[in-house]
RNA sequence: GCUCACAUAGCUCAGGCGGUAGAGCACUUCCUUGGUAAGGAAGAGGUCAUCGGUUCAAAUCCGAUUGUGAGCACCA
């Protein structure tokens, strides 16, 4: 499901496991076009974790098929066929082609032939199903195990990738070399599920989502808004030491700004349509005004930017805000917290002077470096977006200056050369007004989504008639740089939630401390080491005074809270605390006051795990 | 936006081949004052997403709409 859809397995995929699992997608065909006679069919690679197949069906496939698709897999399966190649020149596979009566085979093969200049096609065959194919496959299906793979969903998927032609069915599965390597897929696939974020955003009471509010506008409760309080917290100190200033802007502007900037003619489409209002000039006459909800804040900032004169000793200038904005995603985009309509965004601008974009630029990836390693998020992977020359609709895409694109992306090349940072390079990924450099997570399911985002703005300066005074006494246009380490609330608190698994560390909890007594008669106590918590900025609560230990225990785990203290006559006596750690069952008893200051220094520390 | 699936109590779900619904958790009250992952009892809570059709009768069948999920397309 959420692979790339190139159609390409990592490089450590075995050989072997790439022959499977093309095989099996034939058997996965053969056994649809026995099931459902006059389907067609288009391309059925391996995948990262398996294979698809995609097909036009004359009756839909649903998930209640999979059993019986399985089984006729198996049974083809046992068949031991062999899978044979043929190659055809040109005329006889076109004449094959028309044969098999595959129309989308027939278009990728005049492709094949036309655009790559290819004289001959690769046919490959196993009992009676026919594909035109380059292989490698199997030499038999012996070589496939009968139980190492399963099918996992089917969906539709647009023929070639391209919203303009057919909608196809794609079937997806999962296959292995043994059953032991699939159930421990399947089985690591499910526990990732439990951490998805949609799951633990409800469970834990962090967001909600209201139809009468809208798609794609979530509401933060109370919990949620503690962890986007923290984090704006920890951006506002690293920026702050970074030489950043913040700023406020209003979420709307009038809709003339975004026509000055390019966005409007790039970005109608998911823009929310303009709000109209009349409003009555001092003459007296009524006049049509009007405004859009931002979808980005670097107008605003830009303005700030115009706003005064500027000298060249001024820049760098960095201007910073956690800024609204509202993007009308397609329906069909939207969901949970990753895809939203209305967001904040860790925004700023650094204004600079063309030989200062390279240090800036190695500043906010020192910036990056310094919050994810607070964070402990690692699995991220760097793409350098760059423009597509030759993207058919490149010129509505894409701001119309190629010698500044090249030097803007040899110059974002460079930066993350020196820093001998890796990263994968791709077209068409472009911010319409310059390359990017964007970090990449994986999905809970093992999707990529793009979190954070460093930009290099060629442009939009220029466009807004930006300009500073340089030593020379002339006017110049500064460079912008956009970037966002921290994303938006939304997408980097979901990508949080998945990656502490709802677990967050003390500095990060929405409740850091739980007080449980053993029975109500401590209550006293309890709510004094509440009190005096709270005096001292920390979360902490009492749990309920009426269960047992047990059930306030179990219910303090499930809610995920860091440190659950628990208090009896023991402790009462000796003013003592007993803390219990999640995820840790051994205890330790200590005097209240001891835990208080380590308390202290694992919150401003922002330490990952509890320092005891 | 497209394809497919799904929509029953605050949550997780059962049931229903047509005769107006059920569990667990959560919630409220009472009993219990309990030392490490669910103490006991009672109560309250639902036009079975919405609208329309078929029918003596619809939560159940059909259609549309809305919403949700997976994927595709899109993604500043």
């Amino acid at each position: 499901m959420p692979f790339e859809h190139s159609g390409e397995i990592d490089a450590a995929a075995s050989e072997n496991l790439y022959r499977i699992r093309h095989s099996l997608a034939h058997v996965l065909a053969q056994a649809v076009l026995e099931m459902r006679e006059g389907a067609t069919l288009g391309f059925g690679p391996p995948i990262q974790d398996g294979f698809y197949y995609d097909f036009v069906l004359p009756e839909p496939i649903t998930e209640a098929d999979f059993p019986d698709l399985e089984r006729r897999m198996r049974r083809i399966l046992k068949k031991g066929q062999r899978f044979y190649q043929e190659e055809l020149p040109k005329a006889d596979a076109f004449a094959r082609i028309n044969e098999m009566g595959e129309p989308y085979k027939r278009e990728y093969a005049e492709e094949l032939c036309e655009k790559n200049g290819l004289e001959s096609l690769s046919f490959y065959r196993n009992g009676p199903f026919l594909d035109m194919c380059e292989g490698p496959h199997v030499d038999t299906a012996k070589d496939i195990p009968r139980d190492a793979f399963k099918i996992r969903s089917v969906a539709g998927a647009y023929w070639r990738g391209d919203s303009k032609n057919t909608m196809m069915t794609r079937i997806y599965a999962w296959a292995f070399e043994d059953k032991a390597a699939l159930d421990a897929h399947v089985e690591a696939y499910k526990l990732a599920q439990e951490r998805d974020h949609k799951k633990l955003g409800k469970e834990l009471d962090i967001f909600t989502i209201d139809n009468e509010i809208g798609r794609g506008l979530p509401l933060w409760l109370p919990n949620g808004t503690v962890i986007r309080d923290e984090l704006e917290k920890l951006a506002r100190e690293l920026e702050f030491a970074d030489g950043y200033q913040r700023v406020a802007t209003p979420h709307i502007a009038k809709q003339d700004l975004f026509y000055r900037t390019g966005h409007l003619p790039y970005y109608a489409d998911d823009m929310y349509p303009p709000i109209e209002v009349l409003e009555e000039s001092e003459h007296g006459d009524v006049v049509k005004e009007a405004y859009v909800l931002k979808p980005m804040n670097c107008p605003h900032h830009h303005k700030i930017f115009a706003s005064s004169l500027r000298s060249y000793r001024e820049l760098p200038l960095r201007l910073a805000e956690y800024g609204h904005v509202y993007r009308f995603e397609d329906s069909g985009a939207v969901g949970g917290l990753l895809r939203v309509r209305g967001m904040c965004m860790n925004d700023a601008h650094i204004y600079c002077t063309e030989e200062q974009i390279a240090d800036e630029f190695r500043n906010v990836i020192a910036l990056y470096d310094r919050a994810y390693s607070i964070l402990g998020l690692t699995g991220y992977s760097l793409r350098l977006s760059c423009w597509d020359p030759e993207d058919p609709q490149g010129k509505s895409k894409y701001v119309d200056e190629p010698e500044a694109w090249e030097s803007s992306q040899a110059a974002l090349r460079t930066i993350l050369n020196e820093l001998e940072l890796d990263y994968v390079e791709a077209k068409g990924e472009a911010a319409f007004y310059g390359p990017k450099i964007d970090v990449q997570f994986p999905t809970v399911t093992g999707r990529e989504e793009s979190v954070s985002t460093v930009q290099l703005d060629f442009a939009i300066p220029k466009r807004l008639d930006l300009k500073y005074i340089g030593p020379d006494g002339d006017e110049h246009v500064p460079y912008c740089i956009h970037r966002a380490p921290f994303s938006t609330h939304e997408r980097f608190v979901a990508f949080l939630i998945e990656h502490f698994g709802g677990a967050f560390p003390t500095w990060l909890a929405p409740v850091q401390v739980r007080v449980l007594t053993v029975s109500e008669q401590f209550d006293e106590y309890a709510h004094r080491l509440v009190a005096e918590l709270r005096a001292d900025f920390v979360r902490a609560e009492l749990g309920s005074t009426s269960d047992t230990v047990s059930k306030k225990i179990r219910e303090g785990t499930t809610r995920k809270i860091p440190n659950l203290l628990i208090v009896g006559e023991r402790e009462v006596e000796a003013n003592e605390v007993t803390l219990r750690r999640y995820g840790i069952r051994e205890q330790t008893t200590m005097p209240f006051e001891t835990f208080k200051q380590k308390l202290r220094e694992t919150i401003d520390t922002r330490a990952l795990s509890f320092i005891l």
